[in-house]
DNA sequence: GTCGCAATTTACTTGGAGTAGATTTTTTTC
DNA sequence: GAAAAAAATCTACTCCAAGTAAATTGCGAC
């Protein structure tokens, strides 16, 4: 037998020549569901949720692919207003690039499952391209006009991109296991890594950056 | 009707009171079908390809993630290999840290199916977490000294591990989409972001690195 | 009223992971 | 030397989630 979703009505086309669920009441009602069932939730559970039969729900969304990516969108955007409101109030590049990343794990931390349920493509799979290509895509740009202005090949930049991209996506991944590490640290030690080899091309002094992330310094 | 595995023997005991196939033939016959059939590949190919039925399979390796992570062991030795004999053979750090960089890629390149197919857990999975643990294993050591010597917290090291895991995961993923790819290139960019980042804690100096890492300089 | 179309549901297929139990051979025991 | 026990294997199954086909019902046009 199947495991019987809810039915709130019989079949038929509803009154009011009203479709019962737009795309983007079920994109929130998908959402919701992961946030309270975590990331294992299945196409079923999402459906229930929604309260909406499957064919429905792959109807108006697509498959579950499709799902990712749209849901996926809305998590992009929101990290990155995260990143940004989190930059705009540092003072100095150093300071701006380490609250960028605060700001991106801060903002995964904040809605976890969600990451996770995104994050469930397997490297390898056009899926996983399709999600880092998305993710480096603001990079990409910020990144190939500093490097063209200090001449290097703007080309570079994907490179880079890709690397911050995954550099954040393990880091905040084995994270996000045991939550009693240290966030500050955690930011610190990812800035410290990455800033020196980017804050020369982005603007600030290489000798600089070294400085100020030297701890007491 | 099932797929008719391969059936070269019926059933019964085999003679001289000797087993099948070993944990080490399945698992080089399980490489093999992956090399050949790409990161796909099924336990029942598997299985077949290692003219076995997958009860044995299950039995003599466990489940699928058991063969991932024994698959795994052996894929990251291999990788281990081309990234210290490429570095060795280098004769300061910086051209070192390149050298290895590249030997990562190329190792994975050379075995790129394995590599899928290792890859194959979905972040957020334990098998994954256990796969970057694994792959962050040798440089947790080399970092945690080195930071120490510095007067870092040695616990960063970890952090910068799963940072540099990540990064190498991503980048040569997308690599290997489209193998028209620049190598040189990408090991330059790779190297030129970590490097700087890396150099002062593990021996280099900062704005030595940054020199010989800007080309034509 | 009734005919066709649109929205929805039920109930299915498909495919891969993993497993139970039947089957056959070797070994042991009397 | 024969029967019972044990060991290794295979056949054929279950389970679960993704995805789909076809039946079912309501709405609007004429």
């Amino acid at each position: 037998m199947n495991k019987t979703t809810t039915r709130s009505r019989g079949p038929g086309r509803p009154r009011g020549g009203r479709v019962v669920a737009d795309r983007s009441q079920l994109l929130a009602a998908a959402a919701d569901v992961i946030r309270a069932q975590g990331p294992d939730a299945t196409m079923d559970d999402i459906a229930a949720g929604a309260s909406v039969t499957k064919p429905i729900l792959y109807r108006t969304i697509g498959d579950k692919s499709a799902l990712v990516s749209a849901l996926s969108e809305s998590l992009i955007d929101q990290i990155d207003r995260s990143v940004n409101t989190a930059s705009r109030s540092a003072t100095n590049p150093v300071a701006a690039f380490e609250a960028a990343i605060r700001g991106y794990v801060v903002a995964v931390d904040a809605d976890r499952n969600l990451f996770l349920f995104v994050n469930s493509a397997a490297p390898g799979t056009d899926q996983f391209r399709r999600l880092v290509d998305r993710s480096a895509a603001s990079m990409i740009t910020v990144f190939s006009s500093a490097r063209a202005n200090v001449g290097l090949d703007p080309d570079g930049a994907k490179t880079w991109a890709w690397a911050i991209v995954g550099a954040l996506q393990v880091v905040t991944t084995m994270w996000l296991r045991d939550d009693d590490g240290d966030l500050d640290a955690l930011v610190r030690d990812v800035s410290r890594l990455l800033w020196s080899g980017l804050g020369p091309t982005l603007g600030g002094r290489a000798d600089a950056s070294a400085r100020d992330l030297t701890p007491g310094a």
